[in-house]
DNA sequence: GTCCACATGTAACTGGTTACATGATTGG
DNA sequence: CCAATCATGTAACCAGTTACATGTGGAC
């Protein structure tokens, strides 16, 4: 049940249309909760038909003409209660572990090429958020509420800084490996 | 399309029934793809239909009555097929850092408590992993098909410690912030 | 012989994905 | 007026989740 809630915390940054909040979720809140067009636009009527959102008032809509929505008393009451609201944490699932693991069953082969391939990927990755970091969060001067965007941008940074040296160890380790089957 | 692979890898490490295998997924496997013992069965009964796995000849099977599976040729090779195979890595999608981002719109409060047992539960996570690697992975001697497991378990560890040291920074942050609406 | 743990399984639901449909607006 | 693009939406499917059902065998 996180997807609502990523759209309130959205649509309280700003009021949006569906397709404004697909491209933004395609840029910032994407980076750690992505969701398609069809996800939202589906969200967005049942937000609206439990009443926590709703149409900007200037609009009469129809098919095909854009609508724009902003959030309700209600919404930002239930985003709040959410947010502060105790909440396990879902269980790890990594494909690229996984294969790793497989690997160590049926052999390497094939596998190094793909391995690769992710770790230019997230090396891509790092590098824009690190220009976004300094962009946005110049040293010295966060205001107060920007620390916690802050915060979320550092694990962001970290986790990718992770994955590119694991990744480039693992190469090293397929290097030194002898080829199995 | 991962379950199917991961019980593959699974039965090719040993043969195992239904149950056996959901301890098993709570154990090892679980750690980076979890299963319930509801999938594993569905799964079971698809990859039998499919012809990659079989029931062991000796055992004629009753419900209630205990069923224990081994991998066939087709399935060891689907398996190869798919470790080698390119796949793009799946969006990140993280709850906390989502409700860090909320907090920074309705305020922070009753957030901290929420923190705090995550950040033990990552302790926790952590020391079992450390754990393993000094039962399995004494220094100095990997055998050849063990460094690709010890590089999974790296791989968790090092995620933990990640999220042990960003948690701790975090309420860090909490502490210094003045308290919001 | 009854209860409990073991073991397998069915059913209904939810959220995410993929493919496609439809209407409005704009540039040529 | 026609094609391209913007914008919203429908439908079918699949994987994961939750709740419950059914059968077996051993402990008491």
């Amino acid at each position: 049940m996180s997807l609502p809630h990523a759209i309130l915390t959205a649509l309280l940054e700003r009021p949006s249309s569906g397709l404004e909040l697909t491209r933004r979720f395609d840029r910032s809140i994407g980076y750690f909760w992505s969701a398609t067009h069809q996800q939202i636009y589906r969200e967005l009527a049942r937000l609206e038909a439990g009443g926590y959102i709703r149409t900007l008032p200037a609009e009469q809509p129809a098919r095909g003409q854009r609508k724009s929505y902003e959030v309700l008393p209600a919404g930002r009451a239930e985003l709040a209660r959410w947010t502060a609201a105790s909440q396990d944490p879902k269980p790890q699932r990594d494909v690229l572990l996984l294969r790793l693991r497989a690997a160590a069953v049926v052999g390497t082969a094939g596998l190094e090429a793909d391995l690769r391939r992710h770790l230019e990927l997230h090396r891509r990755q790092l590098a824009e958020y690190e220009e976004i970091e300094r962009r946005d969060f110049p040293p010295g001067k966060d205001a107060p509420e920007d620390r916690l965007r802050h915060l979320v941008l550092r694990a962001g940074i970290d986790l990718e800084t992770f994955w590119t040296r694991w990744l480039s160890d693992a190469l090293e380790e397929f290097g030194d490996l002898p080829r199995l089957p």
